[in-house]
DNA sequence: CATATGTCCTGAGAGC
DNA sequence: TGCTCTCAGGACATAT
């Protein structure tokens, strides 16, 4: 499931195509249920069309494809990803752009499960439609204090408070497991009743975490979904010391096996005996 | 307002 | 072996 490590990677991946033309974007009609477009396909492709890619960003878990005029929002969700002409196969390719003067033939946007959207938006709209009121700071740019007032304003547990983009942007489910376990705390604990030394210590381990697993270029799970750009697994799942590892034994402390509960219907993966 | 639940979708894997 | 069933979870809509 793509999350902050492997939109950042498909955003690095697709780089190569600015400075790019558009010279036509095609629907491939896959046999599956369209993917939701805002605004319509016809109206995407008639308005891409003859674009310059400008640039490629990040915005929590969205990429976002610049061009003078626009911004194509692309969001994977579960299943989607952005590639380089080369995605995992042909049937579940929901969107192609046609480059020109671009070392890049095509830019593919793909996804299995087909929960993915693309959004068409003016580019000078991106900070209006896509962050304010909707998106807390970025998991990589929020300061130790600011991080502490995003997240210690609920009594709900840590583990479903770190999901909430509004609070603050980036972090999916795996990765949430991951960086409490790596920090020694409790994800079933209230948000506010963590104190000033767990969250200095959940956010450097929160920003260890995801650096490294963008250099490793995101997690593959067992599904084989997520690949980045060029079709490749990405390698940080064989950092996991928690994620989907329940009933192994505890890899820092060795005296509990990993306990699995479910949290807002998500999984949490976390060691009883090293979690307070 | 805050919080909880339901929904979308496909394919892998479990169980019989 | 082949069938049916469950589950994975990001973001948003709707309900409480």
């Amino acid at each position: 499931m793509p999350e902050l490590p492997e939109v950042e990677t498909m955003c690095r991946g697709v780089r190569p195509i600015v400075g790019g033309w558009i010279q036509r974007v095609i629907d491939p009609k896959c046999r599956y249920r369209p993917v939701v477009c805002q605004p319509a396909m016809t109206e995407i492709q008639r308005r891409l069309r003859g674009q310059q890619i400008t640039g490629i960003t990040r915005i929590g878990k969205r990429v976002v494809i610049e061009t003078e005029k626009y911004a194509l929002v692309l969001q994977p969700k579960m299943t989607g990803l952005v590639s380089i002409d080369n995605p995992p196969d042909s049937e579940h390719v929901r969107l192609v752009l046609e480059l020109r003067d671009c070392t890049v033939p095509r830019l593919i946007f793909w996804d299995r499960r087909g929960l993915g959207t693309i959004g068409l938006i003016a580019r000078h709209a991106i900070a209006s439609e896509l962050i304010e009121g909707k998106l807390g700071p970025d998991a990589l740019a929020i300061s130790p204090k600011e991080f502490q007032q995003q997240l210690a304003t609920t009594r709900r547990p840590i583990k479903v408070v770190l999901l909430d983009q509004k609070r603050i942007a980036g972090i999916g489910n795996l990765y949430a497991s991951e960086m409490l376990h790596a920090a020694s705390i409790d994800p079933r604990r209230a948000a506010a009743e963590l104190d000033a030394t767990e969250f200095r210590e959940l956010h450097r381990h929160m920003r260890r975490i995801l650096l490294k697993a963008i250099r490793y270029e995101g997690s593959t799970l067992s599904d084989g979904t997520y690949r980045n750009a060029l079709n490749q697994s990405g390698n940080y799942q064989n950092e996991h010391r928690v994620y989907d590892r329940a009933d192994q034994r505890c890899p820092r402390c060795s005296q509990a096996n990993i306990t699995r509960i479910v949290q807002a219907q998500r999984s949490t993966f976390f060691c009883t005996h090293c979690q307070h």
